[in-house]
DNA sequence: AGATAATCATACAAATGCAGTAGGAATATA
DNA sequence: TATATTCCTACTGCATTTGTATGATTATCT
């Protein structure tokens, strides 16, 4: 039960993006040299991001790409669950209602939902602004 | 990021000996009828639990299997872990350390971990014994 | 002893998803 | 007009999942 590459590297991009909201656009090559990330890949993966309107393409030199809003407004279930799909442990949970005949019966999806819970409840907690608090905390450690 | 069908089939299993563990030993083919499951697919599913000395195997006519200990000396996780494999969302978590060159400066990291032990949580708080509770409840509302 | 009922072992296979690679079209800038 | 960027779509290799299939082994019962 894992995270995709998919969904760890497009909460990267974001937080690349969220940490040069005031400069120029960003580039996808230069966010997949410095994350070692395939460009042509980490394009794919934007793609989704802009017709989701997580974010603004700008074409031609020059270009890049910018959030549309601000960091604290993105939550990172949010991403994830874009690039990733449902985040439900189990099939059952993945729609509004639960189309599985056994689940009257069934007492294994008390586990799955709790746990669908505790998961929701982490990746919920925390927005872009945070993970960009973090990085800023960690690079000071690192040039005093 | 779901837990596959073998993981779940296999808590279900043990639900089911755990159910029966005064009666005769509960046969694969019995199972499978019940929980719709092929027997063949449960058959390899049950082997794994046999080497871990979760379940133990009689041969022959009157066979079947059994739990080796007491209900609620099975966590929840332990089955799911033994099955799945590591239950970590990302495999920088999987082993005692990381070996991701990239962790020093990876923000994500925190988030990931943050997750592991909520999952981890959740899936340690619960043992075979509560899952037979559960049920027995649920089949006592459905008999009144 | 022999038929039978169960587990045990192993190989195979179809379908799906993951993690990219590849090639070029469209668009904006200088 | 050359260039740099995003955009689009197809393809591919690989691993994993979810089983089937076949038969061997072992114990029981008549």
């Amino acid at each position: 039960m894992k995270i995709s590459t998919r969904g760890r590297y497009a909460l990267r991009l974001m937080i690349e993006l969220a940490m040069n909201q005031d400069g120029d656009p960003v580039r996808i090559k230069d966010v997949a040299v410095r994350q070692d990330i395939s460009a042509k890949y980490l394009e794919q993966i934007v793609s989704v991001l802009v017709k989701a309107r997580y974010v603004r393409s700008i074409r031609g030199p020059q270009g890049g790409y910018r959030l549309t809003r601000k960091p604290e407004e993105y939550c990172v279930g949010d991403i994830i669950r874009l690039i990733e799909g449902d985040m439900a442990p189990v099939s059952c949970l993945e729609d509004e209602e639960n189309h599985c005949p056994r689940q009257a019966g069934c007492v294994t999806l008390r586990i799955w939902k709790e746990l669908d819970e505790a998961i929701r409840s982490v990746l919920d907690k925390y927005t872009l602004a945070d993970l960009v608090q973090w990085q800023e905390e960690l690079s000071q450690n690192y040039v005093i």
